[in-house]
DNA sequence: CAGTTTATACGAACTTTTTCGTAGATAAAT
DNA sequence: ATTTATCTACGAAAAAGTTCGTATAAACTG
């Protein structure tokens, strides 16, 4: 459990995505997947950008990688979890006054929701009351 | 109602939180404030970097500024409801996988919240869901 | 086996963001 | 009226992040 180095940039945070969402990939894949998912407008990012992304990222620790044949297969070295942690934390810090709950009901007030995903967090608070009593206690 | 033309980078967040949370300020204001709320370890940042950072923000528009003297008086000029909006919709797709959904559990989920807070959410899913089950019909 | 394709590695250009130094102007203090 | 302090403006260096070109090697293709 140790603190993370330091965070992903945004070109890195999208590799990631692909990555936590697709597995393990070779950088060809994953500079396809890239994109694909963009905008008409928007320019495509060259193979080797994405090549030398990732070759940055697995030097900095946030990828593995193993060889097979020539080419290199890699893999998210770190999870989903704790780097969205990161990242709420580092939001919450800078722009709502360090209160994530500020955060919660601003992103609950402003975006759609199912029903769906209204009871999971339902559930989520619930459970949440439950531990905060028994915190008084203590 | 206009879209935002492009979003405060981080330092820019730092100055635009200190706008928000004292109102008026003057560049040496927000520079000592900014330096005070600054670990130890980390370095201060100087007069003139918060200076010229303002005076960018100022030409970018984030900021409005009136004349006292010859010190100036500066002024967010983008709110922080909307500036929130934007970081939110721009971390919910870089790492939420487009779900704010997704986002608000994950922070529900790793972050303390006080029974008061908890009330206010649950008050805010309750209203969601009534909206919700209007949608439905239609 | 020569030619083509597909990988990696890596330097370097470019862009964006952050930082600061210096010059000049106005106000305050001695 | 000098000197000192305080403020702005602005250029430009430094740092961080992103993009790509070129060299090279390995594996296919005919």
């Amino acid at each position: 459990m140790g603190m993370m180095k330091s965070k992903p940039t945004n070109a890195e945070l999208a590799i990631l995505n692909v990555l936590w969402k697709e597995g393990p990939s070779t950088v060809k894949e994953v500079n396809t997947i890239l994109n694909a998912s963009r905008s008409t407008e928007t320019e495509e990012v060259g193979y080797t950008t994405t090549l030398k992304l990732m070759q940055i990222m697995f030097a900095k620790g946030f990828l593995s990688r193993e060889k097979d044949g020539r080419t290199h297969i890699y893999q998210a070295k770190i999870s989903a979890e704790a780097t969205q942690k990161n990242l709420v934390d580092r939001l919450v810090d800078t722009a709502f006054s360090g209160s994530a709950m500020n955060l919660v009901m601003h992103a609950l007030g402003h975006h759609q929701a199912s029903a769906d995903e209204l009871e999971q967090i339902r559930a989520l608070i619930e459970e949440k009351a439950k531990e905060s009593k028994k915190e008084d206690k203590s």
